[in-house]
DNA sequence: ACAATTACTACTAAAACAGTAGTAATAAAT
DNA sequence: ATTTATTACTACTGTTTTAGTAGTAATTGT
């Protein structure tokens, strides 16, 4: 897919891949809410459009962040599970759960998130930990 | 300035204030590099159009995580500096740093960062250490 | 066999971004 | 003192990205 990188800067690069209004929040639902499916997705609170979940989808498997499977026994859905680069962004994902948490009560009316008071490695192992068991979980068709 | 938020998720917030395309190279830019001028930011290898940066500037100001002063002796230009909030995003960068060092090199040719082999809170209390410094050194008019 | 579900694609409208040119105020050079 | 250069923008046009809705094919459930 598209190479265009703005420069050689490590976080410009990151954020030319995972810098969109979506790519981390199809993240942020797969690590934490365990969602696997284009339908689970299109669910979420932000209401992401179709098309729109539809070319990330594709882009993210382009950048090796996501595999796209399926299940045993079910020829329909299409499963979508992380790889360790991805799955390598959760200390981001949690910083930037943490600064939202402290920093835009005052701009917005912010969910309270279970377990965001412990300590940061804590969280990070612990979703890491929760993550790789669901995906022990399920049968996908190699 | 805007306000609307996708839902109440901390993660998407944040990211409805500073997941935009610029914003994060902007903060970079005065954190680790110490620039404090429009001239300085419109001169970095990503070359951000003019009425984008000065609509990002706006809204880093109205979003409390820059500030717009002046010098003393130069009624010219005006001097952008961060706020504690947005110090705080320092965590976020240096991860995003960290992840983009590692997991992109195949992607593109990335740069290499002084100091990113060092502990990652070392690297965030010298970052900040660092920033505070620079901002006692000037001169700003009250 | 029929209805419902899933995973999309297709289309149009709206918003954001990119690129260039131009302007007003200040500062520097002659 | 006058001209030139610099800074910090604004304004404009064109392109790209995103939003929102509707529709379709394949599969599954009843």
């Amino acid at each position: 897919m598209k190479n265009n990188f703005r420069s050689g800067c490590p976080i410009a690069s990151t954020l030319d891949i995972i810098g969109d209004k979506w790519s981390l929040l199809i993240l942020r639902d797969m690590l934490f809410h365990h969602k696997t499916t284009f339908k689970e997705f299109s669910s979420s609170d932000e209401q992401i459009a179709p098309g729109i979940l539809s070319s990330r989808l594709k882009l993210l498997i382009s950048y090796e962040l996501i595999t796209k499977q399926k299940l045993e026994h079910n020829k329909k859905e299409n499963i979508y599970l992380l790889t360790e680069k991805a799955i390598e962004l959760s200390s981001i994902l949690i910083d930037i759960s943490i600064w939202g948490d402290k920093h835009l009560r005052e701009l917005n009316k912010i969910d309270d998130i279970e377990g965001l008071d412990l300590e940061r490695s804590v969280i990070i192992s612990t979703v890491k930990q929760r993550y790789y068991s669901m995906v022990q979980n399920i049968k996908i068709i190699k």
